[in-house]
RNA sequence: GGGGCCGUAGCUCAAUUGGUUAGAGUACCGGACUGUCGAUCCGGUGGUUGCGGGUUCGAGUCCCGUCGGCCUCGCCA
């Protein structure tokens, strides 16, 4: 080693102990007479001193150095003068007298400053950050992210270990699946014309290894999703992939619970109690519009269709009367922290981003009335009998939308977390960990006329409801589970279907034919006919996991290499062109 | 595919209603300084206002297009 210690872990201890330390120059600070630096490596930050006693060729070497220079440095650990400790610092009561120092390479000035921070404003922007990444990678922020990634997976890895779990690798080239979301294609030289698709998950081989008896499986997979992305999406992400033998949903869940109660243990210091409340879709999508919802705080939806229905209001009553919902949220207190021109805002916000076709308000003034610009429409006690609806008090603000049940979800739901936000109605670190059970099997997709597997197309139907596989699909609840972590989505499995006939039925109802699945998923529908144990499991967004576990708001800064909104790595500017020869080989003409 | 925000010195930002020579902090370069830790002080370099076009006597500012980044709806089993 060229070093004895990092530039973490010298105190006081270590007091006229001659060492030897490597790193980058963070800061450098020059007095003429004295020049401090503080170096920095992975580890921590060290002051060193060049003094009155440093040979005159070093002090002149000391006096080149700028920021990012990368030396060693020889020196003796000294106490700092009194008054002088950096309390800021975990090595703060002592400095490197520093005897020699040599530069190990030289830096180019960086094209952005890495002591700037968020907080300071002065952070260079993104792009920058990520076209020079392993720059940003140095800045301390970084260093602690990825180190809690690191510490997360190693935890998983353990819990799943001491769980007989065993990490199974399944292939990256696979073949492409007709649902779900777009593949990355990989062309194949071998067979021209022909490709493999990037996993969107590894789900057919865990399948497949229950079915070879493994019993318990767990890997930390990447999967590839060329979908359009998002702050907490990007097309290529690592899931923490499980899979059982012998389960029902609930040793799943419960499997789960105890990883969660783990890591907030371990990472955040936070003791939550099993089991994690859970609530079905339905009444997800009814009490909150969203089937995540964000329960660190309440304001729930409150559904008004009867009343709408009786009044004279044209377009409440036309939408309660039509199949249609009319519901809202109670912004509790928020009257005065929405003007006219702040509830236009959030009108348009429903308007623009859910398709709603506008916004009712009412503002509980003092009295107790209801203040709108349509209470005009309702008798005063109409306007009681909502207000007592909503559980109103002076203060509150009341906000409504008259539309189908879809529509109004969505556009509540997304009122409903962007109040939570913007009134603060939780903490900063406040976490709330939950399951949502019970997804409809399937979703009717109008664009196709046909249904769609709501998951996947391997799910269970609840035993109850397979009777009404022919009948009512739409009815169909799945054993399915998605764990909700603050309003995100960062995990979901099923139990899956285990017997060769009852996957053929879900197939034809999805309008997969007997040769389209004999030729995509022939293996599996043949596997399961050679003695497939009854199996499920689950798959968690580590990526998610880590940006919810460190409070970040977007998941590039929780990889070291993310891509950006147009899937474009600034780094290494992928992706890009290729030689014209490869494609060749490959039998592929590009069409421009 | 749709909606929105943004692009000015290496970096972070400013620039009145469209008005004269586009500024500040920081970084960088030079100098001073023995206890700093966002060191300080003095001086200096640094600009095709993303790119292309248009309107105008005059465009960083207005319009159109385009490229790039971000947020978002659709999409993401």
């Amino acid at each position: 080693m060229l070093r004895t210690h990092t530039c973490g872990e010298l105190s006081a201890d270590d007091l006229n102990a001659d060492v030897a330390l490597c790193g980058w120059v963070d800061t450098y600070r020059d007095h003429g007479g004295g020049l401090f630096i503080d170096l920095r490596d992975r580890f921590g930050l060290t002051q060193v001193v060049f003094g009155p006693d440093t040979a005159e060729g070093v002090m002149q070497l000391a006096r080149k150095l700028r920021a990012e220079t990368v030396v060693r440095i020889e020196g003796r650990v000294a106490r700092r003068p009194e008054g002088n400790e950096n309390l800021k610092l975990p090595t703060g009561a002592i400095e490197i007298r520093a005897s020699t120092m040599e530069i190990l390479n030289q830096s180019l000035t960086p094209p952005f400053q890495l002591d700037a921070t968020e907080e300071t404003g002065d952070l260079a922007g993104e792009d920058l950050r990520l076209k020079y990444r392993y720059l940003d990678l140095r800045r301390p922020i970084m260093q602690q992210t990825m180190l809690l990634r690191h510490r997360m997976i190693k935890l998983m890895r353990d819990y799943f270990d001491e769980h007989d779990f065993i990490d199974v690798e399944t292939p990256v080239l696979g073949r492409s699946t007709p649902e779900g979301a777009r593949d990355y294609l990989v062309p194949s030289r071998v067979h021209p014309g022909s490709f493999y698709a990037l996993p969107q998950s590894p789900q057919l081989y865990k399948q497949i290894l229950m079915v070879a008896g493994y019993d318990r499986y767990v890997q930390v997979a990447r999967c590839f999703r060329d979908e359009d992305l998002r702050a907490d999406r990007q097309p290529e992400f690592t899931q923490l992939d499980v899979e059982m033998s012998f389960v029902t949903a609930d040793d799943v869940i419960g499997m789960i619970d105890g990883l969660v109660a783990k890591l907030a243990k371990e990472i955040l210091d936070l003791d939550v109690p099993l089991p994690l409340p859970r609530m079905t879709y339905d009444e997800a999508m009814e009490r909150y519009g969203h089937d995540a919802p964000d329960l660190r705080f309440e304001m729930e939806i409150v559904d008004v269709t009867p009343w709408a229905g009786k009044t004279d209001f044209r377009v409440f009553q036309s939408v309660a009367t039509s199949g249609g919902r009319v519901r809202g949220i109670n912004a509790k207190g928020a009257s005065d922290r929405y003007s006219r021109k702040g509830i236009d805002e959030l009108t348009e916000y429903v308007i623009q981003d859910f398709g709603a076709k506008g916004l009712a308000w009412f503002k509980v003034e003092a009295s107790g009335n209801l203040a709108s610009p349509i209470a005009k429409n309702f008798q005063a006690e109409e306007l009681a009998e909502v207000a007592s609806a909503f559980a109103a008090q002076p203060g509150d603000l009341l906000l409504l939308v008259a539309d189908s049940f879809e529509v109004s979800s969505r556009a509540l739901s997304g009122l409903r977390v962007r109040l939570g936000r913007e009134l603060e109605l939780y903490k900063p670190g406040q976490m709330h960990f939950s399951w949502v059970v019970e997804f409809p099997m399937f979703a009717f997709d109008e664009a196709e006329n046909s249904w769609a597997a709501m998951h996947h197309p391997f799910t269970a139907p609840r035993t109850q409801d397979i009777e009404q596989l022919q009948t009512d699909p739409g009815a169909c609840r799945a054993i399915a589970y998605d764990l909700v972590i603050n309003g995100s989505e960062a995990g979901g499995g099923t139990i899956r279907i285990h017997d060769q006939a009852l996957q053929q039925q879900v197939f034809e109802l999805l309008g997969v034919d007997e040769k389209m699945a004999a030729d995509r998923f022939g293996f599996l529908l043949e596997a399961l006919q050679y003695g497939a144990p009854p199996h499920g499991g689950i798959a968690l967004g580590i990526d998610r996991w880590v940006m919810l576990f460190s409070g970040l708001e977007n998941i590039r800064d929780c990889i070291a290499f993310p891509k950006t909104q147009r899937a474009s790595d600034l780094m290494t500017a992928a992706p890009g062109d290729v030689d014209s020869r490869q494609l060749e080989e490959l039998g592929i003409k590009i069409r421009r």
